[in-house]
Order: C-alpha cells, then sequence, then structure tokens
DNA sequence: ATTTTCAAT
C-alpha cells in the first residue's frame, strides 16, 4: 500500500503532484489528525494505488484502524486535515460520508483540495456536493494554503515557491467550487420541497427534482449513461465539441 | 477561465 505514516513528503513528489497546473495521473493525499493538544495524534500521506485504490479510500482505511482503538473515548473532538492534489470522485465522497457518520460529533473534516478532479462528471460534482452537506468543510487550495501544506508535509525550513500560473488555477477552481455550492444551495430548496412526491420512481421525463432527490439518497451510483443533460457545470471544449459557440460556458449555465 | 484528470499506451 502505498502510505506513508509520520513521513515527509519529498520536494519532487509535493511538486510533481501539487504544485504544478499539468494533467497528472496519480493523485497525492495528506491528512494530519488532532485534537485539543499541540502535536497530531496522526499524520501520513498516501498515494493512489494504481488501477486499485484511490488516495482517499488508503487514507480513510488507516483512519478506521487508528480511530478505532479510540472508540470509547467520546468525549475527545477531532480535527481531520485532508489535502488532496485532486477532488475526490463520486465514490469517494460517499465512502467520506460514511467516514463522518461513523465518528459523528467526533470528527470534524477539512478538505483542501489542489485541483478538480474530472469536473465534467456530473456525478463528481453532486459527490462534492453531498459531502458539504455531510458536514466536510471543501475549499480550494489557495497560496497560503499551499504554503501551509508544503510547509507541515514537506519543509517546516525551506520556502514554497509556486509553480508559474499557479494561484490563477487556484482561482479558477475556487470560481467553478463557488458555481457548485451555488447550485447546490439554490436547489436544495427544491429537494425540500418535492421531497413528498419523489418517491415514485420510474416516472421519466427527468426533471431536476427527481434527480436531485436520487443524490440526497445516494441511490445513484456510477450509473455509466452519464449523458445527463441536466448537467450545469461543464467545460467550454464539451460544447465546441458538440457544435455549440458559446464562450460563457459555466458561467451561462448557472445563472439561475 | 485551464480543463478530460487516482491512465493507457
Ligand atoms: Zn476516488
Amino acid at each position: 500500500m502505498p502510505l506513508f505514516l509520520k513521513k515527509l513528503v519529498s520536494f519532487e513528489d509535493f511538486n510533481g503532484n501539487f504544485n504544478n497546473i499539468g494533467q497528472v495521473h496519480k493523485t497525492l493525499a495528506c491528512f494530519n489528525l488532532g485534537n485539543e493538544t499541540p502535536l497530531w495524534k496522526h499524520w501520513g500521506f498516501a498515494y493512489n494505488n494504481p488501477n486499485s485504490d484511490h488516495a482517499e479510500q488508503i487514507i480513510l482505511q488507516e483512519l478506521y484502524t487508528f480511530l478505532g482503538l479510540d472508540q470509547s473515548n467520546i468525549s475527545l473532538k477531532y480535527k481531520l486535515n485532508l489535502y488532496t492534489s485532486y477532488s475526490p470522485c463520486f465514490s469517494c465522497c460517499k465512502d467520506l460520508c460514511s467516514f463522518l457518520d461513523t465518528y459523528k460529533n467526533q470528527v470534524s473534516m477539512h478538505l483542501k483540495i489542489a485541483k478538480l478532479y474530472k469536473f465534467y462528471d456530473s456525478n463528481n460534482q453532486r459527490g462534492l456536493q453531498m459531502l458539504r452537506e455531510n458536514g466536510a468543510d471543501i475549499t480550494i487550495m489557495d497560496l497560503e494554503d499551499y504554503k501551509e501544506c508544503f510547509y507541515l508535509f514537506v519543509s517546516p525550513t525551506d520556502t514554497f515557491q509556486p509553480c508559474p500560473d499557479l494561484n490563477h488555477y487556484s482561482y479558477g477552481n475556487a470560481r467553478d467550487m463557488d458555481l457548485l455550492w451555488n447550485e447546490d444551495e439554490s436547489r436544495s430548496k427544491i429537494t425540500i420541497h418535492k421531497s413528498e412526491i419523489c418517491h415514485c420512481k420510474g416516472s421519466s421525463g427527468g426533471n431536476e427534482s427527481s434527480s436531485v432527490f436520487a443524490a440526497t439518497e445516494f441511490s445513484t451510483p456510477e450509473s455509466k449513461k452519464d449523458n445527463n443533460e441536466a448537467r450545469k457545470i461543464t467545460p467550454e471544449k464539451l460544447h465546441i465539441a458538440h457544435g455549440c459557440k458559446g464562450h460563457k460556458g459555466v458561467k451561462r449555465k448557472l445563472s439561475f
């Protein structure tokens, strides 16, 4: 397992996974678990296991093992900081929700994300929305977060040097995430309003309220038919591929 | 506003 406990991340791996704006085909996730005392109770990092486990799964497994022993100490309040080079996929979001549910009122989760993973996939978007609704604090890493992550997990003595345009990309990702949160909030009212009449499935029409409800119910896993036209955030490239010349892309589609 | 990405060649 590519899990490293109480060890620092190398400069090379930090730069290769966090401090870059390229397309990286692996994920690095760093975590620390603390409480009132200044010293971390547990910390480390993990890479994904190629073609097998996502980095979040590996860290969650470690946390279940670690916290399982502490189950008796109800009064303890843990704070989990999780830095991930990619945002969690839909499946990992569900796993993170389960973790929060398992340690309800015992562990708070603070997720700091470098880049959005396959954000065009509406399932991944819904996963992040669900995770947030389940109490996780989710943000895109800004320059200060990169600096902090570097300080905590790479070197407390060296100076973090952001790669060119890192701040610019971070800002763009943060904007995408804000749009997702805004979409989430405006739709949550619909979900509540329609919650009583959404039990009847099968009635097609694929209206938005039923799909929202399905998401809330965790009842739509990786359905391969991802041709969901209700998707709100779509890369401009997709529009171009479909022969649509819309330049506003995300912004336009989310204006409601 | 940068986009196909926890690969697959
Ligand atoms: Zn995942």
